[in-house]
DNA sequence: TCTGGGGTCCTAGGACCC
DNA sequence: TCTGGGGTCCTAGGACCC
């Protein structure tokens, strides 16, 4: 079995790439894309911003502190999914194995593409070169024998860099790497690895090839996987499959923390409606409906509920939502409401459900009714009691 | 004026059935 | 009267990514 050419392709800053791109003006100097409210965050920003430091994920307040010269704009997504299709038709047009993985970035096997090229380096700073001129985005490029190793790849040199890890040379680079720049590792488990002395990629590699049993509680499953990910022994088959949601779901910050029951319904019914929308858009069904809360101390709670037949009418998602919020949240002070639709399916592959109380009224109530009376019961009633319970009172 | 919104995957406990 | 274990589904929560 031979090795396999796979490429992380990571377009640099894209948000601003394209901001750039619509307005040549701003090019080089401190930009950040996000929206400026009340919980407003910084998306993504520029390079000159970086030097203020200025970060994604940080509030908007906070990165005009740190640079009074930021000029922020608001995230125009439509113009993005237009540039993103751009790049992936013309990596597209170089091999068709593709892999998707955000607006931004994918990978590719490009094995057979490169397999009689002379100087591979070259033919990728040409790659390079006729991406920026065909779409004026600028891309780093990782080149491994795996995914995992040819996305650290990728990050390691921005912008326009390229950076080919080959397996033998993987543990050696990887090793002298920050834990907390290990694909699948966090702002959670980074902490807690410093805690225990693990500063770095190495630090993690050792402990797990001496087997520590530490290091084995904290990973849990994914222990089994991180010496294989280091050393390019991991997943190199790339998911060529279009996007195909489990999900779709719509939330929001409000305008103020708020226990406001005909707000909170207001919102919900807005968000309903988005989801329903996206839905049908998507042509998918969902048989459970979720509602999601923060409250004023960010602690998130879901609640959620299965339907015997899936659905993407609008009624029945908001009826639900409402109700789940009226019976858990009714009361509690909130700072963002969710809803979610999940375990979608394909309209052909559902069977209808009917229970024989449901069939001999079918002639005369629609599918939303028999959903919405379906939950009634389970929500409003309480649940019978079963023979070991009673016995106990 | 602290900390978005879109997702995916994993874990763990309880219900339920055999 | 005391009390099995295996498997699956549902639900809640949490970590991670862009």
């Amino acid at each position: 079995m031979s090795v396999k050419v796979i490429c992380h392709i990571d377009l640099n800053a894209f948000f601003v790439r394209c901001e750039e791109l619509k307005n040549p003006n701003i090019e080089g100097k401190p930009v950040a894309i996000g929206h400026e409210g009340r919980g407003g965050i910084v998306s993504t920003c520029s390079y000159k911003a970086r030097e203020f430091g200025v970060r994604s994920g940080m509030p908007m307040f906070k990165a005009k502190e740190l640079c009074p010269s930021l000029i922020i704009l608001p995230v125009d997504f439509k113009y993005y999914q237009k540039k993103s299709h751009e790049f992936f038709n013309f990596v597209k047009r170089t091999t068709k194995l593709v892999e998707v993985a955000s607006v931004d970035e994918c990978y590719a096997d490009f094995t057979n593409v490169i397999k009689d090229k002379k100087n591979p380096l070259k033919f990728f700073e040409n790659f390079q070169q006729e991406l920026y001129k065909e779409t004026k985005l600028k891309c780093s490029i990782g080149i491994a024998p795996t995914k995992f190793l040819a996305k650290m790849a990728s990050d390691m040199k921005k912008p326009m860099g390229i950076t080919i890890i080959r397996k033998k040379d993987a543990v050696d680079m990887l090793s002298p790497l920050p834990i907390g720049d290990f694909f699948g590792i966090g702002k959670k488990t980074a902490p807690r690895l410093i805690n225990t002395g693990i500063n770095t990629i190495g630090d993690l590699y050792n402990l797990v090839k001496n087997d520590d049993e530490n290091v084995k509680v904290m990973m849990g499953k994914f222990f089994y996987i991180i010496a294989d990910l280091i050393e390019g022994k991991s997943n190199n088959e790339l998911d060529l499959e279009p996007w195909d949601p489990k999900s779709i779901g719509n939330s929001t910050t409000l305008v103020e923390d708020t226990d406001d029951f005909h707000e909170i319904k207001q919102t919900i019914s807005s968000l309903s409606k988005e989801v329903s929308e996206r839905c049908v858009k998507e042509n998918k069904l969902g048989n459970t409906i979720q509602i999601v809360i923060k409250d004023p101390e960010f602690k998130v709670k879901n609640k959620s509920i299965k339907l015997a037949n899936p659905t993407n009418d609008y009624r029945v998602i908001y009826d639900t939502a409402c109700k789940l919020y009226e019976k858990y949240f009714l009361g509690t002070v909130i700072r963002l409401v969710g809803v979610t639709l999940q375990n979608l399916v394909d309209p052909r592959d559902v069977v209808i459900q009917m229970t024989f109380f449901d069939y001999e009224q079918h002639e005369e109530q629609s599918q939303t009714k028999l959903l919405i009376e379906e939950l009634n019961r389970k929500l409003d009633k309480p649940l019978l009691m079963r023979a070991s319970e009673v016995k106990k009172k």
